[in-house]
RNA sequence: GCCCCCAUCGUCCAGCGGCCUAGGACGCCUCCCUUUCAAGGAGGUAACACGGGUUCGAAUCCCGUUGGGGGUGCCA
């Protein structure tokens, strides 16, 4: 099995599930994962795209076996394939249709006529294949899909596509055929946009006297977008690694991305070990067939079980880099933010959001959210919250003690739990969702408290007599 | 236009001729728990595109229609 990505800077989301799925068929029967980098383009060789590649897989953890292979490094034999089958009369010089003068051969950019011509090289000719039904003895090519079954294509619906470009370079027809037969490749697991190319690799393939009896192909449904279209760069968030800054784990990704026309016969989806598991249940006949679409909110919420499976420790760990994205990167403590890490995990779905939870551990003043603000203040509010502060003074300082003291004040003003600790918490974290508010006090410390409850107070009181 | 693929809850996955009054998951809704928000627990909402066959019997097989998608490059 082998995958073969285009290095186009970034990997895309449907590549990385094509590569999950070569990795789990190769590890499920034993057989090699190999890696093959299509850079038959001149554009696409520029080695920091193809690290780029190797980057992606390795964050998924999808290991390869044996040396991965450049197709630019290949050039030579597909070349010498090119001038095999032009010696051969399989495939022949063929000069450029310009746009206008396509009415004589049917709209086709190429002319058919040029077959018969003899023609040599010159400028701006190609090598293009004869699709000819003489050729094999048959009008039609196709083959057994693992996942789709039977595939017909009639030749006579064939293009005859370009073996060699007019600048000399071999296209990815030819470089495909050649590279399996050398790599040995059994299984060509792709997407189903490739449906539609088998049947010239088929036809290649045999006019290079490459056998296909045993090859085996499985064409992967696309994965869409809500509108049902194929993931494209420019509508949808197709990067991989893109979902790593966002705070997604990559088990959690590998995971996710395994549910995309496929499931556990066991129908448990979420695996906390799904490279380590998956393999022994995956069969790539299982895969389904229709388009699959992603869904971020599943994703998210395999995330978010990922993440609670963490131990603290580990979580505090692997949340650490984000926190260097932020502004205040340098008042990150990690025995602080260790402190209440715990109470963090269960309410984040990523990685990402963490930061955003207990910022005004770190802050020197809460940054407060003013929506928040209009909520816990109205009414009573702020004499609440007086009431409070006069408690906060003098209360032992450990979360327990708070909480206690706190509702059976709220009790003796006749206020209701939730209200009466919407000012307190405002007051303290700038917003009305966050970590519990005690635990939260316990660690900033009596002093810091006192402090951002008295400002809170002050600003309450301005808001109230504006102006003097 | 031509070629190819697909068609079960909004979404993902089960179902591969009778076990289906169609199951699980995400989402959504309700309730419980509760110091906010989560997490957790208990319920609920929601689908076999349509029409013909085949069969004692069809979500499951066949044909057609409709719908969606992919391809149609001297990109891969």
């Amino acid at each position: 099995m082998r995958f073969a990505p285009a290095p186009t800077g970034y990997l895309h989301l449907g590549s990385a599930r094509t590569a999950l799925f070569n990795y789990l068929a190769a590890r499920s029967v034993g057989g090699a994962f190999l890696l093959r980098v299509e850079d038959t383009d001149l554009e696409r060789s520029r080695p920091e795209l193809v690290d780029v590649v190797y980057a992606a897989l390795e964050w998924l953890g999808l290991d390869w076996d044996e040396a991965p292979i450049r197709q630019s490094a290949r050039v030579e034999a597909h070349q010498e394939a090119v001038e095999d089958l032009l010696a051969r009369g399989l495939a022949y010089w063929s000069d450029p249709v310009p746009e206008g003068d396509r009415e004589r051969t049917g709209g086709r950019a190429y002319d058919p006529a040029d077959r018969d011509r003899g023609l040599g090289p010159g400028a701006g000719r190609a090598v293009r294949f004869r699709v000819d039904p003489d050729a094999t003895g048959a009008t039609s090519v196709g083959w057994d899909d693992e996942i789709r079954g039977r595939i017909d294509f009639e030749l006579a619906n064939l293009e005859d596509f370009v073996l060699r470009r007019a600048d000399g370079s071999p296209t990815f027809f030819v470089a495909n055929a050649v590279d399996d037969a050398h790599m040995r490749v059994t299984d060509v697991i792709r997407g189903e946009d490739l449906i539609n190319v088998t049947p010239k690799y088929l036809l290649l393939r045999s006019a290079l006297g490459v056998a296909s009896a045993d090859l085996r192909f499985a064409h992967l449904p696309l994965i869409v977008n809500e509108q049902r279209k194929k993931l494209s760069k420019r509508r949808d968030d197709v990067s991989l690694l893109d979902y790593r800054d966002r705070g997604y784990l990559s088990e959690a990704m590998v995971n996710y991305l395994a549910l995309l026309g496929w499931g556990p016969p066991d129908g448990e989806e979420v695996r906390f070990d799904p490279l380590g598991e998956f393999p022994a249940m995956f069969r790539i006949a299982d895969v389904g067939e229709s388009p699959a679409g992603f869904d971020v909110r599943k994703l998210r919420h395999v995330n978010a079980e990922h993440i609670r499976h963490l131990g603290v420790a580990h979580f505090a760990e692997r949340a650490r880099p984000y926190f260097a994205a932020t502004p205040w990167a340098d008042r990150y403590r990690d025995e602080t933010f260790a402190l209440v890490a715990g109470e963090v995990q269960t309410r984040v779905e990523t990685l990402a959001e963490v930061p955003g939870y207990v910022d005004f551990l770190f802050l020197a003043d809460p940054e407060v959210d003013e929506a928040s603000w209009d909520a816990a203040f109205a009414g009573d509010a702020p004499t609440w919250l007086a009431a409070v502060a006069e408690g906060l003074a003098e209360w032992p300082w450990t979360s327990a003690e708070l909480y206690e003291r706190t509702m059976a004040l709220a009790e003796e003003l006749g206020a209701s739990r939730k209200r009466f600790q919407a000012p307190l918490r405002v007051a303290v974290t700038g917003r009305r969702v966050g970590p519990p508010l005690f635990e939260s006090m316990e660690v900033l410390g009596r002093e810091e408290t006192l402090r951002r409850v008295a400002a809170a107070l002050d600003r309450a009181a301005e808001t109230e007599a504006p102006g003097p």
